[in-house]
RNA sequence: GCCCCCAUCGUCUAGUGGCCUAGGAUACCGCCCUUUCAAGGCGGGGACAGGGAUUCGAAUUCCCUUGGGGGUACCA
């Protein structure tokens, strides 16, 4: 069995764009077959080279190896579909040649006065391309025009003129039928598929040309592909049809939409991989969601390993109605992914992304320590949805400076008078340890308190406002000995200067 | 407009005529644990779009309505 990905160079890799590689990817591996990537770079407006590596990068990261691809060629090859624009050409010339397809010399339609489409430059009319007029009664939106039944002394005539389009002579009188692996027999009503372009006045061939010649040529037994392709597909059977070849099979997954139920744009937040990668999510976390979104193994497991996935994986599960990309979801997820791996993999993690970051003060000094990281990483490992979370939620970890105090955190702790008395006390307590692990100042601290004959949170709870700037953090005792005595008492005098500084209105608490 | 597809908790889904007073996950809420927040444990609310028809019996079959999505290019 034979699969293929086809993406257009036109942009990053998008999430719909990796669910469908990804269940190429599981379709190919499940059965033992062959996952090829093809880049269809045929349309050169907006075709972007750079865009190509874009696609390798996402494959990569998702770690969707494919057997043949452009870069590392196979049997088929090329695989860049502008490669093999001859060989289009010849096949279009075939069907020319058995009068499956004609000449056309129309002016090209307009292309919809609809708002975002950029218009198509309007040629003269030889013929009108669509039949003007009321609309048909029985509904007949196919158009013919007469380029179809041209006689020979007309034809001649005309290519004097100008060069014409190859359009396929769709056989009329009959409805087209794709039996399609997910959504069942699908029937289109015949007037519904017009006599289409394969090749333009100037020779560049058309999609569902080039897509059915490469599809045949490569030898594809499936094609797997976003549900957009649906109303392509008995055009391009009909080329199949009209060359003799055997058809390959179809299945056409349903669109991935976002929380407006609509199809995902840019507009949504992060629409491709790497925004994904750079947000610390894990691959194999992201793998999982993919995998999930649109199919089901049909029973009640959630975390699926890749070994899993592949076992699994079949087209009868997925299901045939869209579905909307849920980040919550694939937060959870990733927590799961995340805390089921080592602590070190998330310290791993964490400095892949410090080193993309600019060396600014935020992640001077101590960030640069893999031991430290790693001990930053171990407080966080089974309380982080993403890496980068790690950062946001522990950014005091990454700056040698005092913290400032979120107002929050000041009105729910340090409120009362009695909060800077508190910090002083505990100051010079921590103060006069040396050693500064976690169980000693624990100890101090609860010696402390007990001392004073009060609760070790009423300690607690300004110091970690004083060392952390915020009302919530790991415990407190691991984070003043990641922290370092230092820094901890640098943090404690900056707060009780701050709290000193302050307008003595709110001395009370009731 | 026309054609095609789809329709179970907010979201992802299980369910292929009786096992369903509809299961799981996520999200949300509560309790326990606790130095805070998470994590963890326990518990809670929450869905078969509507209407017909078939059947002894429909989430499951058929029809209509409604809603959503996709397509309608000399783009892919």
């Amino acid at each position: 069995m034979r699969v293929r990905f086809a993406p257009s160079p036109t942009g990053y890799l998008h999430v719909g764009g990796a669910r469908t590689a990804l269940f190429n990817w599981l379709f190919a591996r499940h059965h033992g077959g062959a996952f090829v990537l093809r880049v269809e770079d045929t349309d050169v407006a907006r075709n972007r080279p750079e865009y190509v590596n874009a696609i390798y990068e996402g494959l990569r990261w998702l770690g969707l190896e494919w057997d043949e691809g452009p870069d590392r060629g196979g049997p088929y090859a090329p695989y860049l579909q502008s490669l093999r624009a001859q060989r289009h050409r010849e096949v279009a010339q075939a069907l020319h040649e058995r009068g499956a397809a004609y000449e056309c010399f129309c002016s090209q339609r307009p292309a919809d006065d609809n708002e975002d489409e950029d218009e198509a430059q309007q040629l003269p009319a030889v013929a009108p391309a669509r039949a003007e007029g009321p609309k048909q009664a029985a509904g007949a939106p196919r158009t013919v025009c007469e380029c179809r039944t041209l006689d020979a002394g007309r034809l001649a005539a005309l290519r004097e003129e100008r060069a014409p389009a190859l359009r396929l002579r769709v056989p009329p009188g009959r409805d087209f039928v794709v039996d399609d692996l997910v959504r069942g027999r699908v029937t289109f009503p015949g007037v519904m598929v017009e006599d289409f372009v394969l090749v333009t006045g100037d020779g560049r061939a058309l999609y569902n040309l080039a897509a059915a010649v490469d599809d045949h040529d490569m030898a594809i037994s499936h094609v797997i592909r976003g549900e957009e392709h649906l109303a392509n597909t008995p055009k391009q059977q009909l080329i199949y049809e009209a060359m003799g070849w055997q058809p390959p099979h179809f299945a056409h997954l349903p669109i991935i939409l976002n929380q407006q139920r609509r199809k995902l744009s840019k507009r949504d937040g992060a629409t491709s991989l790497n925004e994904y990668a750079a947000m610390g999510y894990v691959p194999d976390a992201v793998v999982n969601f993919l995998a999930l979104l649109g199919w089901s193994p049909g029973d009640n497991r959630e975390i699926l390993s890749r070994d899993d996935l592949i076992r699994l994986f079949d087209l009868g599960g997925v299901v045939k109605h869209p579905a909307i990309f849920d980040t919550a979801k694939l937060n959870w997820m990733n927590r799961e992914y995340i805390k089921a791996r080592p602590a070190a993999e998330l310290a791993r993690r964490m400095r892949e992304l410090l080193a993309q970051r600019p060396a600014d003060g935020e992640t001077a000094g101590p960030a640069r320590d893999d031991a430290y990281i790693e001990k930053v990483a171990e407080l966080f490992h089974d309380r982080v949805r993403t890496v980068v979370e790690v950062f946001e939620l522990g950014s005091y970890f990454f700056t040698d400076e005092p913290v400032v105090p979120a107002p929050e955190a000041l009105a729910k702790y340090c409120a009362g008078r009695e909060a800077v008395e508190r910090l002083r006390e505990v100051r010079s307590a921590l103060a006069g340890t040396a050693a500064f692990d976690a169980a000693t100042v624990e100890k101090v601290i609860r010696d402390l308190a007990a001392e004073r004959g009060c609760k070790a949170s009423d300690y607690i709870h300004p110091l970690r406002v004083a060392v952390t700037g915020q009302a919530v953090s790991p415990g407190i005792f691991q984070v003043l000995a990641i922290l370092g005595k230092e820094r901890v008492l640098r943090r404690i005098d900056a707060l009780v200067h701050l709290l000193d500084a302050r307008p003595a209105a709110r001395t009370t608490v009731p």
